[in-house]
DNA sequence: GCGCTTAGCCGCTCA
DNA sequence: TGAGCGGTTAAGCGC
């Protein structure tokens, strides 16, 4: 049921749970408790004041005072059990695969609140991976003068390249793309693609930046690096209106 | 100020959010809002209903219906900015490096509260202290292969190693496990130990990692660095006690 | 501050 | 179902 309670008994909000989880409603709920995890990993911390969510996919989050991160969690899909035990109210969420258990054990609930959120809104992210190949795809030229792109995402047997391709001299090229500064794993990455090819090929790592490090190991293993000007690349997608809004809204200042 | 409000005008929502910044408390808010975000990438999500989180430490979560993730974030040390502007209200978080916005405009609040959470417990990751010697005690293959442990310190009063042992070619070994980053420190620790031995000793420092500066000095000193799968260890711990409670509680309780 | 490594990473895609 | 891989990854640590 959508509602709420304040201070409510360990029963009445064990009740509240369930029939909140039955009718598919995100719960929120704070209160004072201990939280056990057991799978991959394990965790225990005692008892302090915190946020627990439930949603209704099966979700949980336990957020403490800071933080962005949950302090414990348990990914959708989760089955989740409570009732009270002992005198404390026991919230028990079980994943199947793989296998895993988040305890949550209440000595007090202040306030709990379940809802219905209405929410149809797509969410729209701006120039994302895909777009951004695309972009390289159609403009091979900002990667290298003359580079024509023969396959992208081609499955190797050492994993997936960004795109395979021809430069201006016939050389055939693998091009590992990334979009921000490449690190030493960059260029492993491209070494695994490379290593598994036979013939004679070019590898290109292409990347805003790269880390000196990770330029060091690509040059010893005879490989080049291109400078990827995002900015540029940006330019050729369409403007965003919503960055106008924005901007405007933080000249004009809140308070 | 601790606090909640029932479908608040958003002017009383904005005051409420400012003070409740200013007072360092954890705000949760119910509403029907949209959110813009522009940084190392950019996102737009159309109007909703929503939950959204801010922390003390300026950290900001806006959750959907469903998924484990937040929708939209900012990490820890944002600056929250809030006011009505045009009949909304509107919340800016801005962080520095990177320069990231993320811009929340309400046309409605359903419920918001603000909350103190007293909450100084520890966050134990792993098996806790004496399961963790339990384990180890129980497979020492965990830290070397034919290893088998002959002495074992529970306690932490130093001077005596965690563990002694003779390995697989019948050496004496002594053995010092770190739950954590191995450091200077746990090298000079086992190195004294080693030093008020007689005989012929092989050393071990055992944990999860090692700093670059502790391997050098412990390599210098001829011993060896095992490292600690804390993951593989965790998942030694039975299972049973959590399945037996949950099944329990499947049988006899909540519902 | 930057660069590197890890994470109960999560979540997506595709064989 | 598993492997590979991106992410507004975040967060921690060494340098």
């Amino acid at each position: 049921m959508n509602g709420i309670m304040f201070y409510p008994l360990l029963e009445e909000a064990g009740d509240f749970i369930n029939s909140s989880v039955r009718g598919k409603k995100l719960i929120i709920c704070i209160g004072l408790f201990s939280v056990e995890y057991l799978g991959r990993s394990s965790s225990n911390l005692g008892l302090g004041e915190r946020v627990l969510m439930v949603k209704e996919d099966g979700s949980v989050l336990v957020h403490r005072r800071v933080g962005y991160e949950p302090v414990n969690w348990q990914p959708a899909g989760c089955i989740i059990r409570c009732g009270v035990r002992d005198g404390k109210l026991l919230l028990l969420s079980e994943r199947r695969r793989p296998k895993e258990f988040l305890k949550v054990v209440f000595d007090k609930v202040y306030l709990i609140t379940s809802t219905s959120l209405v929410d149809e809104a797509r969410f729209e992210i701006g120039p994302v991976e895909n777009e951004f190949y695309d972009l390289l795809m159609a403009h091979p030229e900002y990667i290298e003068e003359g580079l024509r792109i023969v396959s992208r995402q081609k499955s190797m047997p050492s994993g997936i390249p960004d795109f395979t391709g021809k430069d201006s001299k016939g050389n055939y090229v693998i091009i590992e793309v990334k979009r921000s500064m490449a690190g030493v794993d960059s260029v492993k990455q491209l070494d695994r693609y490379m290593k598994s090819q036979r013939g004679h090929f070019r590898g290109i790592l292409c990347a805003p930046s790269i880390t000196k490090s990770a330029l060091l190991i690509l040059k010893k293993k005879g490989y080049d690096f291109r400078r990827l000007n995002l900015k540029a690349l940006s330019s050729l997608v369409a403007f965003k209106p919503y960055e106008e809004t924005l901007d405007r809204h933080l000249e004009e200042g809140g308070s």
